[in-house]
DNA sequence: GGCCAGGTGGCCA
DNA sequence: TGGCCACATGGC
């Protein structure tokens, strides 16, 4: 009877070639202080928002790969735009849009990527749909070490998101920026949070909130340079956090933070030098990845964590 | 206890 | 532009 229930709600999505389920959860699984999804049994389970209603999506592998999201919990839409926006966000999620044929092939001629593609094949570019999680994560990120800013989130999540119980679990969703716009400083330093990421934190919220700054918005700007620009403009967002929210969120192909400690040390140890690359000789390594730099990016990440 | 972390803003030439 | 430097906080 239940199981019937859920197979009337459950919606397939085809896959590309080049992906590996597998790989995703292995990526997905990497912090135990991770609270923004759930996996269970190579589930994936995940709350998201839509028409003010929490929905709690289910995830599967099913033949020939291809994804089945189901819909579990207590509220099990039966509502088209419901549906259509799962299934965009597991698209956008998993980048599913994405042919990497011509990446591989750019991967297999380059003595960096060539093992590492190697080893993650079928991996995606994992992304953040949503642009103030991003922002957020990003933010938080910045400056301290990737465990401790899984702390920070997941005390910033269970402080002022929202969650629902369902078979023993509980699932979180992001705070929304009209809560943290209303935030004093003193309820993010209570957290551990520095006094600035409180401030940059709560000034995007603002920014989001009031509709001044958009996904939508952002995704209508001509080209990447420009959305960069408008990032960089605001306060707490420089350089590294503005391409890592373009890669992340916004699914752009060249979008190289090309500061990041981690890059660094993914590439000295990917040559086995014993001194992190100067942005001269990372710039050299990244004009062979042209048009594929988020990419390149991604997977390097992964030799990492 | 010192150095490092998936940096940024501000100041100075 | 490009180069310093203060900033804060936990981890190892």
């Amino acid at each position: 009877m239940l199981e019937q229930q859920k197979l009337e709600q459950a919606i397939t999505i085809p896959v590309p070639t080049e992906f590996c389920f597998d790989q995703a959860i292995d990526y997905l699984s990497r912090s135990a202080d991770e609270c923004l999804y759930h996996i269970d049994n190579k589930k994936i389970y995940k709350l998201l928002n839509v028409k003010e209603k929490n929905i709690l999506m289910e995830i599967s592998s099913i033949e020939r790969g291809n994804l089945l999201i189901s819909f579990v919990s207590n509220e099990i839409p039966s509502d088209d735009v419901i549906q259509s926006a799962a299934v965009n966000y597991v698209r956008e999620w998993f980048d599913l849009d994405t042919d990497l044929a011509s990446f591989y092939a750019l991967a297999k001629q380059d003595q960096l990527l060539e093992q590492v593609v190697q080893r993650f094949y079928g991996l995606r570019n994992i992304g953040i749909p949503d642009l103030f999680e991003a922002l957020c994560w990003g933010i938080i990120g910045q400056q301290i070490q990737l465990s401790f800013a899984y702390k920070l989130k997941r005390r910033f999540v269970e402080t002022f998101g929202e969650s629902i119980q369902w078979n023993n679990q509980t699932h979180w969703i992001f705070p929304s920026p009209q809560k943290v716009a209303e935030l004093a400083i003193t309820d993010l330093t209570e957290l551990q949070m520095t006094k600035r990421k409180a401030e940059y934190l709560i000034g995007i919220a603002q920014l989001i909130a009031t509709g001044t700054l958009s996904k939508q918005s952002l995704l209508g700007l001509k080209d990447d340079k420009l959305v960069e620009k408008k990032l960089v403009s605001i306060r707490g967002i420089g350089p590294w956090t503005a391409n890592y929210v373009l890669m992340r969120c916004l699914q752009a192909k060249t979008a190289f933070p090309i500061d990041d400690v981690g890059l660094q040390n993914a590439i000295k140890h990917a040559l086995g030098s014993e001194e992190k690359p100067t942005k001269a000789e990372i710039q050299q390594l990244a004009s062979k990845w042209t048009g594929w730099e988020a990419y390149a990016t991604f997977y390097l990440w992964r030799t990492l964590y």
